[in-house]
RNA sequence: GCGAAUGUAGCUCAUCUGGUUAGAGCGCCGGGUUGUGGUUCCGGAGGUAGCGGGUUCGAUUCCCGUCAUUCGCC
């Protein structure tokens, strides 16, 4: 029977994790490790696919819940498939949605967020919910859409569902994110409801799948999506749990403090089955998650971090990351950096940006995101390179004691060789 | 020339009949953002209240003078 989706390893770097490969999907394949792009709403923000194509864009990922409370998924099935509704051919992933209705929902509002910082105090999300804008149970999610506030749900079979509507390549299983604030008991039983729902989600998958057979459509293809928090003993259980389920490829969810990636990653991936690929969910805001996740064996990452901060002016370069809306750029006539090889660099000046972030012009925003893209994007195909011809570390520690500086940077090499 | 109104932060304006360190929005300066927050979020700097007198325990506030701006009338 025909694969959902191919991968085939074609390196490995002795001594780490670390691997090149390429995911093959029914719209191209994917060369690994690789940066996936954030299309959330089925468009990359103020990007046109050309422009993604240009900055070595290979595949983007988008998300069920934003796309399903607009336009519908049913709108994009209507207009056959998200590849044809946003004219992207190339290979796609959705996101369950699991994510925003914890980000959007439990914690909307609540002054908890994916990223907070905070003590690791026990906070049972489940014990608030009532009060709050989702409630989740093992049958899954009701929530209050954070657009309209009306009451929704979702189950892993719905999600299953919206995503087998909405057409993309890969799929994740629909899961539950545990808090920064969650205690080790709240972690567990999340845990034990994403697995719970992974098998839903798979057989719902499955059945899905059998119908697109028949039609003589398209297989898509199912991650599940291993959690456990910062727990090391239940990141291994999920690993073995899921690892030894009939998923085509592994996605690692949680909240994690950029310290704790390696660690948790490594974790997860020595348990994983090794000929599937693994996706680091959310991660990349920093390059050097990058590294790291590579290292620890991560084949595709997508932050929307890259974009996001572009469009609030924080660009990538090789010396660190600039505020390019700071009056010190004001007649700086250079490129964002003079070694990137992105449009913005190769055609505009750092005073040219800063006076359209100042005057409030689209284009800014534009400018901004195809660079810091590009420049993570970019990095990424270098650290691929660097796997290939067995120079990784040597990059690894060129690049990031140039970009933390050497005493910055050192977290990040502690072992290597 | 006469009459009237208005002068408070870079800009537009608050400070109720005189009462602690005169506020806001915008702008300006800096920082943040990790399964998406384009209208974002968090900090910060900045004013001898046009100027000079007077009354008062105390004046951005009341009085006088002066300068400036705006409007109206000769």
């Amino acid at each position: 029977m025909k694969k959902a989706l191919d991968f085939e390893i074609t390196k490995r770097l002795d001594g780490t994790l670390a691997r090149t490969g390429v995911i093959k999907t029914p719209h191209g394949d994917i060369k690994t490790p690789a940066f996936i792009v954030g299309g959330t709403k089925a468009t990359v923000k103020t990007l046109t696919v050309e422009q993604v194509l240009a900055l070595g864009g290979q595949s983007v990922l988008a998300n069920t819940y934003h796309l399903m409370l607009r336009p519908g998924a049913d709108v994009i099935a209507a207009a056959g498939g998200i590849h044809k509704f946003m004219n992207w051919q190339g290979p796609t992933f959705t996101d369950s949605g699991g994510f925003q209705i914890f980000s959007l929902g439990m914690a909307y509002g609540k002054g908890i967020d994916a990223t907070s910082h905070s003590t690791k105090g026990d906070v049972d999300l489940a014990k608030h919910s009532s009060t709050q804008l989702a409630k989740v149970t093992d049958e899954g999610a009701s929530f209050k859409s954070h657009l309209d506030g009306s009451s929704l749900s979702m189950t892993p079979e719905s999600s299953m569902e919206l995503q087998h509507q909405i057409g993309a390549d890969v799929h994740m299983s629909f899961d539950e994110l545990t808090a920064p604030l969650a205690g080790r008991d709240y972690i567990k039983q999340a845990m034990d409801r994403t697995h719970l729902w992974a098998e839903r989600s798979l057989a719902r998958h499955k059945q899905l799948n059998d119908e697109h057979i028949a039609k003589g459509e398209n297989l898509q293809a199912l991650y599940g999506i291993v959690q456990g928090a910062r727990e090391q003993d239940l990141r291994i259980e999920s690993a073995k749990f899921l690892g030894g389920r009939d998923f085509d490829g592994y996605g690692i969810g949680g909240v994690f403090e950029p310290e704790e990636i390696s660690e948790t990653v490594r974790w997860v991936n020595e348990v994983l089955p090794e000929n599937k690929p693994r996706h680091l969910l959310g991660m990349g805001a920093q390059p050097a998650d990058l590294f790291m996740g590579v290292q620890y064996g991560i084949d595709t990452f997508d932050c929307v971090a890259p974009t996001r901060q572009a469009r609030n002016g924080a660009l990538f370069t090789y010396d660190g990351r600039i505020n390019i809306t700071n009056n010190k750029y004001q007649q700086d006539f250079t490129p964002i950096d003079s070694e990137c090889d992105c449009y913005t660099c190769q055609n505009y000046t750092r005073a040219y940006v800063n006076h359209l972030f100042r005057a409030d012009e689209v284009l800014g925003l534009t400018l901004a995101s195809i660079h810091n893209e590009r420049f993570v994007v970019r990095t990424v195909d270098l650290i691929r390179d660097s796997i290939g011809d067995g120079s990784f570390f040597d990059y690894k520690k060129r690049f990031l004691e140039r970009y933390y500086g050497v005493e910055g940077a050192r977290v990040f090499l502690n072992g290597d060789k």
